[in-house]
DNA sequence: GTGGAATATACTGCTTTGCGCTCC
DNA sequence: AGGAGCGCTTTGCAGTATATTCCA
């Protein structure tokens, strides 16, 4: 039940603007990471006291466990030292088995020494089956804080790279080394993507992703020593392809795709690519980093005999300095080359680390892709070596090798690059999906222009429907991919997912989501829209020089009608207007999926089999398609239903003569409820009617008709009440007055009212209507809150008289028990000083002391503040005699005074 | 490896109109 | 006598979402 004030709690901070929300965000995550580590600490100290209690008391252990274990009996003895893994001692899981039989476990028995010492070579939790448990809710907030505040970060650092790619020295620098039959692309008027293949194959053959390990301070420093080494991350080498892109004048965009932290708890390891990770400012996530960095020079290790003879050696030593060996028309995979020097380094550093790792059943198929594509290589070796070097084309002797060449697939319609999806199966091997890349307003593509995709570090050209399943072969499914323009940013996950309903569950509620692009949306638009109009202008001199005859793939036949009809309709679409409408087609145009879970949240589509209690298809109807013989809905077609009474709560009142949408059973507590109730009436045959539920839809209602107030009596339902749902709810000619204390006011003017109940709380284990004001007609409206605001009035003065009242009376409290106090002083010290009776001004003047006193206590009664009150003597009481007095007229203050001094100023009222 | 069914479990939403005692 | 105020143990079930396991 606490979920139920914590969803109130999320709301509430996602309501609030944004920077708060994501201070919010921040701070609780904060907050949590502390608190998680002093946890982790606190929890740690409990394992150690755990081990520490481990040692001391193996009898007591095995007492409770007693007759368990033969392994446990055989570690049994004076002395035990176990090495056993911290994390795994708080959940100690005693076992059936042989210690000595167990096969991942080894123990070795010292009989000399009489000590036993037990080392696990593997973690129980590889071999145990995980218990089964779902994460909480707190646990799942907690993911979604880290989710967001990572999305942030991600966000900033593509703003970063996107800021340096702007950089004109970077810029001035790349153009230098671009040779000048490259650089005429800038001047192409109606630029198409087959126009960039040869800059991209250029870049390609030029730039190399490598893995540096030291950090320059910043991200600028980084790309100038990448641009100076001709090799970076890949995060890098994609940047300097974006500063090349928009040297060379053409509108281009860093994308990025953003590898954030799950939004669920433990289910995958949040990462990024091998190169990336000794550079990243953020620094997460190294450890993971450094696992797969492992796990690649394991793999090196292991295909080692299969490079023996293949000429790679050479590759591995000369690959940084040697120049390009190849041609810029051919594609290569580039990276299997490129990790396999870096594994190598790794491995000639480490050769023994890795020596002794098992082998994976991912590395075996990775073994056998790779010797395939070695033996392509070996196939292509001849043709390559025939090949003329690029010396000369790429205008520098000095420049990196490139690997050696294994595979290229052209695609006669776009005249571009694309890898193959076997190959994209090695290179997510190798160095994971692209996680960057670039890209270019292409005008002259379709009608209006369009975004391609450029990936100059692999050298794809518009391969954006391969990027999904790139993703998907590396084992890293695209969440979000954001492209960064001009400090702003704008989410292109569309162009690049075809199966939208996958990712959707792992990205964060949309709302969140697009509050926080918003801002860096407008930028993004302000930087990439800027040439829009002379665009427009081109586009209508275009479209009255070719009339439209314009053949589009089947692809593009969509969006392009679209982006026709939107251009035509405002005559002022911008780029930005038409690529939101082509990613918003792709949204709506997904292909059906093939499995049935997968309607389960699916966005578009439904199977009837999945609908809830509460919906229904209406129309049922048009059927889309078939999976697994189920029919296909739009998902557009689910209603959902609700019972008579809900819907009255909407102020919707169900049509006259309309049949139940569907009929469900109603919950037991229900039926029990009613059924009691009937009991007494003895209703026979209605109890099966009672034990369903009538749902309508929404297209069975219309708007509440309830009746008209009349005479100035308010309609009422059976309990004497009005529910006051809504506004929608309140009859005709009445008001609903908010005011607390009206029934009396109503009461009293004997104008008839109803009580306004606007919900139920539940309290004590029943609810409990909640009661607002009162329900009354318009016409009394203003007498009565006349007669409330009088009524009020008086109220007030009333209660300002008895506070006054009640102020008195504790004065008098107060005085009376200080008189009281100093009497009973003055008794003490009477009797238990022994000269007390001995005192002849006391004795002589005792009666009169009385009456005085008496006489002190009334003027105190009426008195309101003590002035002074001085400390009592030892020995004396005093005496206020009248003739001693005095009184002051203007201030009403009476001074009374003893012989001995002392004197008390009283104020009379 | 994938899909589907079954199962387990955490979370969420729905339900909906006291009663007895004390004080004034 | 009667109206007003106050304090009681904290519903509990069904539906849904989601993870996991098993099997084909």
């Amino acid at each position: 039940m606490r979920t139920r004030s914590q969803s109130q709690r999320k709301e509430e901070s996602e309501s609030g603007s944004l920077a708060s929300a994501s201070k919010e965000a921040v701070g609780k995550l904060l907050k949590r990471a502390r608190k998680g580590s002093k946890a982790k600490g606190q929890q740690e100290d409990d394992i150690l006291v755990e081990v520490s209690k481990f040692k001391e008391l193996p009898r007591e252990k095995d007492k409770r466990d007693e007759g368990n274990s033969v392994g446990r009996k055989s570690i049994e003895g004076d002395d035990v030292e176990g090495s056993v893994r911290l994390g795994d001692v708080n959940e100690f899981d005693w076992e059936d088995g042989d210690i000595l039989a167990s096969e991942s476990k080894e123990a070795y028995l010292h009989d000399s020494e009489k000590e036993i010492t037990v080392e696990f070579t593997d973690s129980p939790s590889t071999t145990q089956r995980k218990p089964s448990r779902r994460a909480t809710a707190e646990e799942k907030e907690l993911a979604e804080l880290v989710h967001k505040v990572h999305l942030l970060c991600l966000l900033s650092r593509g703003r970063l790279v996107d800021q340096v790619c702007n950089d004109l020295l970077i810029q001035a620098s790349l153009l230098s080394l671009v040779p000048p039959s490259q650089l005429n692309i800038a001047e192409v008027p109606r630029l198409r993507a087959s126009s960039l293949g040869s800059v991209v194959n250029w870049f390609r053959n030029n730039f190399q992703i490598q893995s540096h390990d030291i950090d320059r301070g910043s991200f600028k420093s980084n790309l100038a020593f990448a641009l100076d080494t001709r090799g970076g991350t890949a995060e890098e080498v994609a940047a300097l392809s974006v500063a090349l892109f928009r040297a060379l004048n053409l509108t281009t965009r860093f994308v990025s795709v953003l590898d954030v932290a799950s939004l669920k708890p433990d289910t995958d390891v949040p990462g990024c690519s091998n190169t990336d990770a000794p550079r990243l400012d953020t620094k997460i996530f190294s450890s993971a980093v450094a696992s797969s960095s492992d796990d690649v020079s394991h793999k090196n290790l292991t295909r080692g005999k299969h490079h023996s003879n293949d000429g790679r050696q050479s590759c591995k030593r000369s690959l940084p300095k040697g120049p390009a060996s190849t041609t810029g028309a051919e594609d290569v995979i580039s990276r299997d080359s490129m990790a396999n020097k870096l594994c190598s380094d790794k491995l000639e550093s480490h050769p023994a680390k890795f020596a002794v790792r098992p082998k994976r059943k991912g590395d075996a198929e990775f073994e056998l892709q790779l010797e395939m594509a070695l033996s392509a290589t070996a196939a292509g070796v001849g043709a390559s070596n025939s090949m003329s070097h690029i010396d000369g084309l790429s205008g520098s002797s000095s420049l990196p090798s490139p690997p050696k060449k294994l595979k290229k697939i052209v695609f006669p319609e776009h005249e571009s690059v694309i890898q193959s999806s076997s190959s994209s199966a090695v290179w997510s091997r190798k160095l994971g999906p692209p996680q960057y890349w670039a890209e270019v307003y292409c005008n002259g593509e379709t009608l209006n222009g369009r975004w391609i995709h450029v990936d100059a570090v692999n050298g794809i050209v518009d391969g954006e429907s391969d990027v999904e399943a790139s993703a998907a072969a590396g084992r890293k499914p695209i969440k979000y991919v954001v492209a960064f323009s001009g400090g702003g940013a704008k989410d292109v996950t569309r162009r690049y997912c075809m199966h939208w309903y996958k990712i959707a569950p792992r990205r964060v509620n949309s709302r969140w989501w697009d509050e926080v692009l918003a801002p860096l949306k407008r930028l993004e638009s302000d930087a990439t829209g800027s040439i829009v109009h002379m665009e427009a202008s081109e586009r209508k001199e275009m479209e009255s020089e070719e009339c439209l005859n314009v053949v589009n793939t089947t692809s593009d036949i969509i969006e392009d009608s679209n982006k026709v009809g939107a251009v035509q309709n405002s005559g002022l679409a911008n780029r930005n207007a038409l690529e939101d409408m082509e990613l918003e087609t792709r949204a709506l145009t997904e292909p059906l999926p093939t499995n049935q879970q997968a309607y389960k949240n699916h966005h578009l589509y439904v199977l009837e089999r999945w609908l809830t209690k509460y919906q229904v298809l209406h129309p049922k109807g048009p059927v889309l398609g078939y999976c697994s013989g189920h029919p296909v809905y739009p998902r557009s077609c689910v209603r959902t239903l609700q019972t008579r009474h809900k819907w009255l709560r909407e102020g919707l009142q169900v049509m006259a003569n309309e049949f139940p949408a569907k009929v469900v059973k109603h919950s037991k507590k229900f039926v029990k409820m009613r059924t009691s109730e009937l009991e007494d009436a003895s209703a026979t045959g209605e109890e099966n009617s009672e034990a369903t539920m009538e749902l309508y839809g929404r297209w069975q209602t219309e708007p509440l008709r309830l009746p008209c107030a009349k005479n100035g009596i308010v309609p009422k339902n059976e309990r004497g009440q009005v529910d006051v749902w809504s506004e929608k709810c309140l009859p005709p000619g009445t008001v609903h007055l908010k005011f607390p204390r009206l029934v009396p006011v109503a009461r009293r003017l004997e104008i008839d009212f109803a009580p306004a109940m606007v919900g139920f709380e539940f309290r004590n284990g029943r609810s409990v209507p909640i009661f607002e004001g009162i329900v009354v007609c318009s016409e009394f409206k203003d007498a009565i809150l006349a007669a409330f605001a009088e009524e009020e009035e008086r109220r007030e003065a009333e209660e300002k008289r008895r506070f006054e009242s009640e102020a008195l009376s504790r004065w008098f409290q107060l005085l009376s028990s200080i008189i009281t106090r100093q009497r009973l002083q003055n008794s003490y010290v009477e009797f238990s000083s022994p000269n007390a009776l001995d005192n002849p001004h006391i004795d002589e003047n005792d009666k009169s002391n009385d009456d005085k006193k008496q006489s002190m206590s009334d003027d105190l009664k009426s008195s309101q503040n003590a002035a002074s009150i001085m400390p009592i003597r030892d020995h004396h009481e005093h005496v206020f005699l009248i003739e001693d007095q005095s009184f002051d007229e203007e201030s009403f203050i009476q001074t009374k005074r003893c012989r001995c001094g002392f004197s008390v100023q009283v104020e009379e009222l």
